[in-house]
DNA sequence: ATGAATCTGCGAATTATTCGCAATTAGTAT
DNA sequence: ATACTAATTGCGAATAATTCGCAGATTCAT
């Protein structure tokens, strides 16, 4: 799952622990800290939670995981390979749909040509309600 | 700036706690719980930081305040009538620079027509560069 | 004026994240 | 292999943001 090399090569010692975490990240898909923490606790139990966070940090400085901010706040994490989409956060019942990014293209280049804005997609985040509790709603 | 009728009518007590609360969310926009502590303190220096909170959950639900997520994660409050717009909030220097709802109107109706997603545009933050960071960046 | 329910202040509890520091470890030079 | 330096880890404490429990105060209907 993790090529020792694509740690070296962007200048960061190889660890156990930093493997273990990117390792996770890449399964996990999506992740809290808490949670990629808790992933690599199943085969290095005793990895400190600093130690995950710290790791994130270093390994978004080097490009290989990104954050995006969910509903509440906290961040999650997910590989960078992984292929850009939008996240439709409902704030009834939490779930986090997915589209393909291409929905927001317009929207996106618009906000570049009207304001000079550039939208990083993999960060953005959308909230509404999900059609299931708009369905609810309605009983 | 707070008409006693508007907290009556629904349902609630008129403190001068809850009022201050209001107030200050209107006349500051956009402000942190925080803030809106240190506003309402002008006038009312014992008011705790509690009880802020606690009245702006209680607007919200009553629909005279709303909040939205910005950048770091930490809510910011708006008064319920004010127009609703798109906040840019850029992840290099942190400014939030506003654009008219509109410029989302067609991404939101993909979303409701292909997903059945009713985006809450009140609700939604786009994350990226601003133009001054953007330029800055290629020298 | 009285009473019940709502609010407030206060301090403690949570949750999420960061920091300082000493001990350990990885990678490099010998 | 050995030794050295800098990066990294674990740990516990520090922060920051928010929530909670509870006792006393206040609002509003009677």
């Amino acid at each position: 799952m993790v090529n020792p090399h694509e740690l070296r090569e962007r200048g960061l010692r190889l660890t156990p622990q930093r493997e273990l975490v990117l390792a996770a990240v890449r399964e996990l898909d999506h992740a809290t800290p808490e949670e990629i923490a808790e992933k690599v606790r199943q085969t290095h139990p005793g990895i400190n939670l600093s130690t995950v966070y710290r790791n994130l940090e270093t390994l978004e400085n080097v490009g290989l995981v990104q954050h995006s901010h969910l509903g509440h706040g906290g961040a999650s994490y997910h590989a960078a390979e992984e292929l850009a989409h939008l996240h439709l956060v409902c704030g009834t019942c939490g779930s986090v749909g997915d589209a393909p990014i291409e929905t927001a293209l317009s929207f996106v280049n618009s906000l570049t040509e009207d304001y000079g804005f550039r939208t990083d997609v993999s960060h953005f985040s959308v909230y509404g309600t999900c059609s299931t509790c708009s369905q609810a709603e309605l009983s």
